[in-house]
DNA sequence: CAATCATTTCCATTATTCCTGAATTATGGA
DNA sequence: TCCATAATTCAGGAATAATGGAAATGATTG
């Protein structure tokens, strides 16, 4: 992952209602939920949650499909990983090989 | 770690400026930087940098400790860890045992 | 104590982000 | 085709954050 990329990764989680989007969706798994089971369980207003999924899906946290005439979303563990693997890039000067191979098990074996 | 400290970490990172401090600090490791090694470094402004500082202070994510007339800074992976470990919560509606041990290991040895 | 270096604080300006209401697109069923 | 449902787009004003100059604080040296 570069530098922008992360950016739009982090500016989206940093913001409570795409936060607790996001984790809604991490703990929801594979099966994802539709915008609209989303902004039922948030308490969120269709316009405003709308934008939020934009924006995490144009920074690669949430997949979107649709389903019939509702759109399903999904956390996309990948990213997460490569974000992850992005901030702690040359982790110890160099001496990466203590953490990398940590980084490189991070990912949800259920996605 | 809760939503308000995950929303500070994440909000502190999500700035490209601060972004750079942070992954500069991550390589630095155990060691640190003081703050002017870090003005140098990345050409910032002593003020801009100074406030970028507080702010990642401020979310944990830096550690602080003067040094004679220098202030040094350290990255604190714990902090990331624990951020981490909020994102992922609940991972797959409570097959966390998947994630869990992973995410456990999540920090540099050498901090 | 005076001088100097490292860093921080204060303040005003500029830029960005956020929320909401209203209108719009897309899908499926009668 | 007409209607209802699901979700998105757009424009605006309000709130928030970022920047840079100038001044202030804190620590060391002579």
């Amino acid at each position: 992952m570069e530098m922008n990329h992360a950016l739009d990764s982090l500016s989206a989680l940093a913001h409570e209602g795409r936060l607790q989007v996001f984790r809604l969706l991490v703990r929801a798994g594979p099966e994802g939920m539709a915008a609209g089971e989303i902004a039922t369980a948030l308490q969120f207003r269709a316009n405003t949650l709308s934008n939020h999924l934009n924006i995490l899906a144009a920074s690669g946290l949430v997949r979107a499909l649709r389903e019939g005439r509702s759109i399903r979303y999904f956390a996309e563990m990948q990213t997460m990983r490569g974000l992850l693997g992005f901030l702690m890039e040359d982790c110890c000067g160099g001496n990466a090989a203590l953490c990398q191979p940590l980084l490189d098990q991070i990912a949800c074996d259920c996605t």
